[in-house]
DNA sequence: CATTTTTGTTTAGTATAATGAACAAAGGTA
DNA sequence: TACCTTTGTTCATTATACTAAACAAAAATG
């Protein structure tokens, strides 16, 4: 999500500067931009051009999203949710569970599931936002997994991984329970 | 990582604010960036400033990234592991398994394991970089995990997530194998 | 110590980002 | 048609990002 205030691009140019163990000077050559410029631009004296900063980041080898987002310290996080305070979906209909993971406000762009399908047990979904992908490990039974125009047939251990901004759906195939762990990653900018 | 050629914030732009709905006026009026600038912008004939493009995302709603870094078009995929090709670790000593889901090359900043671990096992981990999450599904079994100070114990079922920028570990205390289910989450500034 | 080298800052000049206002072009309504 | 409204572009002016060169302050070398 976007940020509060406006990005201190000093503090992160200096950090990540000194962490590769670079002097202006040398920067200045591998970037494009002046010395002087690198100067003030650490010591916040200007308001950089979108071209600078990207000169910047090819010239450090980042991304020009490290430069301008990072903020540098962050909180920690250590929560754990218990079992029975996880949240269940039940689609009985369909014959499949989901249980919620993740709570949606921890992880802007990460979602976790556990879902339980009975035998014939199906779960469709619509497209996604551009980008989307999930990444799902069969821990047991036998599920056919459809994406767009791919299809594959899993059964405990494999490992899938497809973008789902198509149609996409998940069907036990087999005679037994069938249990499958979701990751669903979203793309930030789609998130509003 | 960082991309090949200056961004083109013009497109961008453009697609964002038509999306919305919005014209150059009330965005101007959100944003607090002038209209002609927006106009400018738009048709690439100036290489705003940083804050300008903050001001703008601001305006939009969406994260400066979105902005700048917004390819548009992606190629979309659909890959799968079977059981057997996935790369398997054992270590012996501590009594653990470690089975990697994902490909290294498949996500640039996620990471996928199935971890076993025989009573008493135990995964010892150095601190990672900055900002890097854990997450952990037990699937069965009974574990401590312990990250900096925070320490808790789990059975299947439950879902611990952390930061994980220091040391931690998870231990398996019941008398029976038990079976985790990692996500880790790096931070695409620390990957070089 | 004096002297050179290395690293970062300040200054002066130029190029250009940003603005408000005027302008143009396309609908909408009578 | 004429007339207004809405949306985007162009113009003239101001503010400032960016550069090169001069400067300062250490650190290294003799």
């Amino acid at each position: 999500m976007s940020q509060r205030r406006p990005p201190r691009v000093g503090n992160n140019l200096q950090r990540l500067r000194k962490e590769k163990g670079l002097t202006m000077d040398v920067l200045a050559q591998l970037s494009g931009v002046s010395k002087a410029m690198l100067s003030q631009i650490e010591s916040d004296k200007v308001n950089p051009t979108v071209a600078t900063v990207w000169k910047i980041a090819q010239g450090l080898a980042v991304d020009i999203g490290t430069l301008l987002g990072g903020s540098g310290d962050h909180p920690r996080r250590f929560t754990v949710t218990r079992s029975d305070r996880i949240n269940t979906l039940d689609m009985d209909e369909e014959g499949v569970h989901i249980k919620t993971l993740s709570p949606l406000d921890m992880v802007e762009d990460l979602e976790m599931y556990l879902c339980t399908f009975t035998p014939g047990g199906n779960l469709n979904s619509s497209p996604h936002f551009p980008k989307t992908e999930e990444f799902l490990t069969v821990l047991s039974g036998k599920i056919r997994v459809t994406a767009g125009d791919n299809i594959t047939e899993c059964e405990a251990g494999d490992f899938i991984a497809y973008h789902c901004d198509l149609p996409h759906s998940i069907a036990n195939i087999g005679d037994s329970d069938a249990v499958v762990h979701m990751v669903v990653r979203f793309n930030k900018r789609n998130l509003l």
